[in-house]
DNA sequence: CAGTATCCTACGTGATACTG
DNA sequence: CAGTATCACGTAGGATACTG
């Protein structure tokens, strides 16, 4: 019998499978919040409770991608650092946290809050806007195939 | 020795990680995917690529979660909708999307365009905004521990 | 068509010891 | 401190047969 592997996401004409190949592991998200949060170093991911050979591959796979970007700091340390294409994972990582907030929330109020720098005030809630800046409604928006559709529909 | 299991995270007091303990498995959020696509028959799932037995207990899931609900259609049949909650995932659908889009995009171009209905253009991509409406960049955002933190920072 | 039920395997994971 | 290297284990996943 032909060995049996776990099906890749990758050939999938699918942005959403793609990106889930890279970041969909079990840790990796939490790496990245970490990340998000100022976490650099390899004992501090440690702490989110992961064990070393779990995380040395994630953190791998991660600067691979051109995620986080390894960089020595003396010789004997290194620092694990977001790139631009990490740091694009912002809205990502905010919408999970606000739906989360939503439909699991701590009785005491969010945990994390992310606040506009210059007037300290919370951000609004992720929401999908038109090109001219309006809000949309979920019911507001509509999906169909691009020109790098294969064919769906 | 005693018996060792995948971590859960849902102890964590994390939005992100509790989240990611519920649609953070390896195809569930391909399966909401389908879902925003209008996919709501066990069939039509099962074209995505994944076993019955997986698909079975990822559907039990959502709808324990209240993120679909299951209908039964004439007694024999039964169709899959998503709820209020699982609408309300279309942000993280979106961003994830969007940032696929970017960095592994399709030569040809989008694969799916979300565009909105009234005006049939493709909305923006997602970004997070204040709540008067502005959009901010990256840098722009803060984050800090909220009162329903334990502790950090 | 919509599942349920097996069986089997490999991968993700956890624990921990070890190295520079 | 930042990993590398083992080893063992269980669960997610794959294939497929079966049922109403």
């Amino acid at each position: 019998m032909a060995p049996m592997k776990y099906k890749s996401f990758a050939h999938m004409n699918c942005s959403i499978a793609q990106t889930l190949e890279i970041i969909g592991e079990r840790w990796t998200l939490l790496i990245l919040r970490d990340a998000f949060r100022g976490v650099n170093r390899f004992e501090e991911f440690l702490q989110t409770g992961m064990s070393r050979n779990v995380l040395t591959e994630r953190l791998k796979r991660l600067v691979d991608q051109g995620i986080l970007e390894k960089r020595a700091i003396d010789g004997k340390s290194s620092e694990y650092l977001l790139t631009r294409k990490g740091v694009h994972l912002q809205p990502i990582m905010l919408s999970i946290t606000h739906w989360g907030d939503k439909y699991m929330a701590n009785p005491k109020g969010a945990r994390t809050i992310f606040f506009e720098k210059n007037t300290g005030k919370p951000i609004a809630p992720m929401s999908p806007h038109s090109v001219d800046g309006r809000a949309l409604k979920p019911q507001d928006i509509g999906l169909k195939a691009g020109p790098g559709s294969s064919s769906w529909e």
